[in-house]
DNA sequence: GAAAATTATGAACAGTGTTTAGTAAATCTT
DNA sequence: AAGATTTACTAAACACTGTTCATAATTTTC
């Protein structure tokens, strides 16, 4: 077999890889993990639902895939903050970059942290959330970073850390389950959902900086 | 027909109610919500699957059951608190107590907050989260209180306690899904995850009592 | 007892994820 | 170019799922 043509084909079965995933990812979005098939997948790019197979050997494979995928998203959306040198400013940046992901991509938010499915696959292959301890030594690197500057003073970094994490996922999950939006409807006046959350954001950070000294 | 009889049948039709909603919280919190089938709750409680709907419209509607039994023992674990007066102290117990629910019931916890199937199925009857309505108002009642003894002072009441709200969520959200468990096993030494709660917890509560005078 | 009303079910429908045996096509060898 | 071989694909089936409905069994009423 010629070089070239081995060179092809790869790419071809890379491509029809990439058509799964992005067939795949359209149809969570639009219809939930659990309410799209593979048949569903199959129709949308034109092939049998047994060829799925040859390239992906689980349902479940296709969403650690995206799972994977949902992560380096998340990063791209941390990297932008690189160039702010004032860690507070920079771990304000976090928050808002973090709210901003999980605004702009629910059901991707909810698959890779919320998700149940995923995580007895992640749980076996433990490589993937070593992703998400990677995110959590950039925040806790950060929080240290803040220290030096006179915030934070008194407290152990890894706490803070999971408090500042704990408060950011939650208020992030809290809203993309709607659970935000119903209870504040009656009680935050006629603002809008990003502005409840961008005005409790600010809240937590008036928090935070009362530590400072 | 005889009034006794009909009080009998009546009490049996609960029973039978009762017994398809105990074999489905087995069933749901030993395989999962997605991995117990109809089928399997029938064989359980040895009646033919055809049976369950004439006690249940809708696997939905055992699920929404279970949601609603689900947040009744979440109150029970805040009644518990009602005889501490002092309102910061109050707002102290409530964590724990929240924190508790959701270590003792991770597949409840998950199921009232976190799950998106019967959210939809919530989002329709309005009547369901107005539980959520509820303990939040309790939340916002016990943040003012803490307000009249010097705590919070300057903030607004509605957004310390979407904070309060968020960062508890978020913790117990993460500890259930296993990423604070995954995340801390390097970090935090060797202690358990339930201290490491507890001690993230308290490290909020601190921060918290920062906000004094 | 017979008639009426209730309660339970077997069988079927349309859907799911997944496997396998077999076909069609592209490639390699001669 | 022709035949052999590897590759790419798919139709059909399997064992499930939630759900419905006609039918059968049981219980209550008369």
């Amino acid at each position: 077999m010629l070089m070239g043509v081995a060179e092809r084909k790869e790419r071809h079965k890379e491509d029809l890889k990439r058509e799964i995933l992005d067939a795949a990812k359209s149809l969570f979005t639009e219809k939930g993990l659990e309410a799209t098939s593979i048949r569903a997948i199959a129709e949308k790019i034109e092939y049998s639902p047994a060829t799925i197979y040859l390239y992906y050997k689980d349902k479940n494979e296709i969403v650690h895939a995206l799972h994977s995928e949902g992560f380096k998203l998340l990063v791209s959306y941390f990297n932008v903050l690189n160039h702010i040198t004032h860690p507070f400013e920079r771990l304000k940046g976090m928050g808002r970059a973090y709210i901003q992901f999980a605004v702009q991509n629910p059901d991707t938010y909810m698959l890779i942290f919320n998700m149940d499915e995923p995580l007895q696959h992640v749980a076996n292959c433990f490589e993937e959330w070593n992703e998400g301890d990677r995110a959590f030594d950039i925040l806790l690197k950060t929080v240290k970073d803040c220290q030096n500057h006179g915030y934070f003073s008194g407290f152990v970094p890894e706490q803070i850390s999971f408090v500042i994490w704990s408060t950011m996922h939650g208020l992030c999950t809290l809203r993309t389950t709607g659970h935000l939006g119903h209870v504040a409807v009656a009680r935050s006046g006629n603002q809008s959902l990003d502005a409840l959350m961008a005005s409790t954001f600010e809240t937590f950070v008036t928090v935070l900086e009362k530590l400072k000294n």
